[in-house]
RNA sequence: GUGGUUGUAGUUCAGUUGGUUAGAACGCCUGAUUGUGGUUCAGGAGGUCGCCGGUUCGAGUCCGGUCUUCCACCCCA
């Protein structure tokens, strides 16, 4: 048998016990959230027709969905001149191709199920997506996606919802001094008219998005560089770097736009939102390069880690028009839950709470194994994890094999416990033993297990 | 897609102007210890030097291609 070289897809990863415990500890947060303020989930096929997918997000977007070639003879419906023209040639071999987000699946969703949904219709959805982009520090080929939308609605109240589930869930992730930012594209759109290049809004919001990262002396540089007048560009950096509360700033890109229809709505959004929960920063540097947001747009920083952004979402319309649905307009909000992982892999308090009752049932003797058998059950029937080492291995490797796999505690099984009913009970971080009862080894584990 | 970078044991990495049998640490297995791990000691297993081709008497080492890793750009999460 011819022996291959065990290697993972490009841009792909394995996820062991260790990281799955957290992943999935920070997982369930996440639903529990999402549930706590009546999102409901769904999860759609990791396969898609191509022609759902293709066109939503630009051309170069399109470029890396990745496509799944047709099964059986796959090049039966083309021709010698096909093979000369790749875009053609594509679409007569594959028919299918891997999500490349959660969003439009959603669209598509609700396009097919309008029967079954009720509008607004709110939803989670943690699944992962596929994207053949070059791999590079915390980008992958296939990663997890995590979003909540609220669809078929224009209420302001979902912002102030949005805004209020974002602090609960990162509080209870307890990752704190993060700021929830807000801004509108209406008033960026406001603020391209006034200054007179309304054409080269998407453009601009590109630009603006990036200053975080390059700073206002290139961003002042690049401007010049894509001739913007002067004037304008001078009258943007001061917008931009405009310092106050929430009130002062809306005050003050009030008079400066005013002449703008578009931009006042803008504002008179936010002062909506402004209504129902203040809890927010509004910032004009906020840009957000998806063209597909229309209204709010939003992004959550960590103050202590400079990882860039936690979160972001915002305001669409007419997300469903491709599928023929008119009137679906709605707000959603993408958690980056690869950095969120990142964030809380090498944080001590939750690795304790994952494993903290869980026992090891080591016997000396296989004889001993259907006592073991009905201890374990006993524990499991109160809830606490219990391990057994299927073969027959002399307690040193057993305690090996408790360590190895962090489980906190042995309870031993031999000649001396079965005479007198009282079991030693290893506490593996310090040492300790002690002899018990079953019922005083029940009580004690649960007692650990309320601890958390 | 553009530019750079990496690849040798399960893992992290040494390996001299090209020269005998490719090394270390950690991990793994066995024993010192027949009921005690995470410490120590002794021994052992484990390699197509990413792959294909070329130069050479001779290639882990030089050359070409390819794949892969990581990083930056574009864009994004």
């Amino acid at each position: 048998m011819n022996k291959i070289k065990p290697s993972l897809a490009k841009g792909t990863r394995d996820f062991g016990p260790d990281e799955m415990e957290i992943r999935e500890y920070v997982m369930n947060i996440f639903k529990d959230v999402f549930n706590l303020y009546g999102f409901r989930s769904i999860q759609t096929p990791s396969i898609e027709n191509t022609e759902v997918l293709t066109g939503n997000y630009g051309e170069e977007g399109d470029k890396l969905i990745f496509r799944i070639l047709n099964s059986g003879d796959f090049l039966k419906n083309t021709s010698e001149k096909d093979l000369n023209d790749q875009n053609n040639l594509k679409s007569k071999i594959s028919s299918k191709a891997l999500r490349y987000d959660l969003t439009v699946p959603l669209a598509r969703y609700v396009s097919m199920n309008q029967d079954k949904i009720s509008i607004p219709f709110k939803r989670y959805q943690i699944q992962p997506v596929w994207r053949a982009d070059r791999p590079q520090k915390g980008r992958f080929r296939e990663f997890y996606q995590c979003d909540v939308d609220y669809i078929g609605t224009n209420s302001k109240l979902c912002e102030a919802e949005i805004i209020d589930l974002v602090y609960t869930l990162f509080d209870k992730l307890k990752i704190t001094d993060i700021d929830f930012k807000l801004n509108n594209r209406k008033i960026l759109q406001g603020i391209a008219e006034t200054l007179n290049f309304p054409e080269r809004f998407n453009e601009i919001c590109i630009m603006i998005d990036k200053i975080d990262k390059i700073g206002f002396d290139k961003f002042e540089k690049e401007l010049n560089d894509k001739k913007f007048e002067l004037s304008s560009i001078k009258k943007l950096i001061k917008i931009l770097k405009f310092k106050g509360s929430n009130t002062e700033k809306i005050n003050f890109i009030e008079d400066i736009i005013k002449n703008s229809n578009t931009g006042i709505e803008g504002i008179k959004e936010i002062r909506e939102i402004d209504e129902l929960n203040e809890n927010y920063i509004l910032d004009f540097s906020l840009a957000r390069g998806l063209s597909y947001y229309t209204s709010s747009i939003f992004e959550v920083k960590s103050n202590k880690e400079s990882i860039g952004s936690l979160c972001g979402g915002g305001r669409y319309e007419n997300l469903t028009e491709k599928f023929g649905v008119k009137n679906m307009p709605g707000i959603g909000i993408s958690f980056g839950m690869e950095r969120i992982f990142e964030l809380l892999d090498c944080n001590d308090n939750i690795q304790n709470v994952i494993n903290d009752n869980k026992v090891l049932l080591s016997y000396l003797d296989v004889k001993f194994i259907p006592k073991c058998l009905e201890i374990a059950n006993k524990l499991r029937v109160n809830n606490i994890s219990v391990d057994l080492v299927t073969d027959n291995f002399k307690l040193k490797k057993q305690l090996k094999y408790a360590n190895k796999n962090n489980i906190p505690y042995v309870l031993i099984v031999g000649e001396d416990e079965i005479n007198t009913n009282y079991f030693t009970l290893k506490n593996m971080k310090n040492g300790e033993q002690e002899k018990k009862s079953i019922d005083d080894i029940i009580s004690k584990m649960k007692s650990i297990n309320k601890n958390e």
